[in-house]
DNA sequence: CGAAGGGTTGATCAATTTCAATCGCGGTGG
DNA sequence: CCACCGCGATTGAAATTGATCAACCCTTCG
């Protein structure tokens, strides 16, 4: 049964439920729990942080609207993201285990988040096996996220990158089904791009143009739109394997450029 | 009780036993058992593949003696390096979720590797809290070091970036009692420190060249000497905190350039 | 209407790669 | 024992990428 249509069934709309059934075959039991769990969801606004380098780590955030980052302030003023948040992505589930934040999040967008309390994750993924196998592949595909970023950083050129990432995002996006066709909303600054890419936003808007001009794809005003899939993928060197669509036991065929 | 005299008192050299003693405390069945599960183990010669990309993850690898990397080839044949493993340390512990491997694992230098199977690792795992808490303190270090290693490559330097990773080697060594004072062995090549900071090994030896005259460090033919702490950390802007050496509850100081 | 925050562009500068040699050490076979 | 080989280390010079500096534009929003 695919998200799409156990979603239209059961009308439901929570990004976090949805996406992680498409990575575990969940009970209603399960999904009920993971829907009461979020019910409680607080408002953040753009540039609004949901915890900071140095604070205690509290409960687990889980996106259920807008984008976030988790972001790092260096000492000379320069700012590093290193993982975008879109809806349905929860933050570390250990992270309570250390005594303090290495990193900060901040909300990109105006951003609808709930928090599940320590005590709430622990007995969910205790009681709901499909649940807690969904968010540990959940926290390896951010893993791998992570490493493809290592490798973006530093193997990749900067035109490169920037196909990259939109390559990842694209798929992303696509996985927990937001609108991905014709022109779309794609809610990042040049200046965003330029602190999760390592590069300055001057550099970003001239790559852009590089892609525009290519044929590959247009990002305008927080718009994106992929004028050549194929062209994309191929500029990004992009191998979707790190993002795991084909978890163990089940096969997917690749969705992007696909031909 | 510290790491140290409990390793004193009864004799035990397995690193990895050392290194989660170190982040939870452990009673006396559990680190029985986690020297039992460690019990079989194999060598690999250096530049030997534990694991490749592609490859259907099987066992938890434990590295007990010598040095290795998870790293990628991209399409046009260079590598990344996006960790380094040292004895006692452990590879991912959900990996056998996802089907395939999305990066390999090398061995740097001849090393002795133990390999725990799904079932015994998940027993271990139930039966012992101790286990694993330590395992899941563990593997936030390793995702916070990953941070850290994007922010190197996003927004470092590149003698920045050298300084920054010879400071974590450099305490990551130290928690599990290697030797690191005078000069001590640090087994990396120019060529492995170029793949890993995604720099050239050509760059990579006018940078040491820098922070040896510098006075702040000596690397030379798999030799490491620190010749100036506090420079060096400096030169790094390293801040330790993504190490987690303060787990929560439990407070320590500053090891590397501290007094 | 004016200010602020992106976005765009050109000119110049600096860091890093690339290319090309040479060196040095450890191991191997004669 | 010694010459040779191969890999890693080292150095110089030229080429390239991306950063920096400095305007200016455009849209949004108070």
């Amino acid at each position: 049964m695919s998200v799409v249509s156990w979603c239209k069934r059961d009308n439901v709309s929570n990004a976090f439920v949805q996406k992680l059934s498409g990575l575990s075959t969940l009970e209603r039991s399960e999904t009920s729990a993971l829907e009461a769990a979020t019910s409680h969801a607080r408002r953040y606004r753009a540039k609004q942080d949901l915890i900071r380098e140095g604070d205690e780590p509290g409960p687990v955030f889980v996106i259920l609207n807008g984008w976030a980052c988790r972001y790092k302030i260096l000492p000379g003023g320069s700012r590093q993201i290193m993982a975008f948040l879109m809806p349905g992505d929860a933050c570390d589930l250990h992270m309570n285990m250390v005594a303090a934040m290495d990193h900060g999040i901040q909300a990109i967008t105006e951003a609808k988040v709930a928090a599940i309390s320590r005590p709430a994750m622990d007995q969910m993924m205790r009681e709901f096996p499909g649940v807690s196998r969904a968010l540990y592949i959940a926290q390896l595909i951010d893993e791998g996220t992570m490493r493809a970023w290592i490798v973006s950083m530093g193997r990749r050129s900067s035109i490169e990158r920037v196909a990259h990432l939109i390559c990842e995002l694209y798929l992303r996006m696509r996985n927990i089904g937001l609108r991905t066709e014709g022109v779309f909303a794609l809610p990042l600054s040049q200046i965003i791009l330029a602190d999760a890419l390592g590069m300055t936003p001057v550099h970003i808007n001239r790559v852009l143009k590089e892609l525009r001009e290519a044929g590959a794809m247009a990002l305008k005003r927080g718009h994106l739109e992929i004028l050549d899939p194929v062209k994309l993928v191929h500029i990004a060197g992009f191998d979707e394997n790190y993002l795991h669509r084909r978890i163990s036991q089940s096969t997917r065929k690749p969705e992007l450029a696909g031909q």
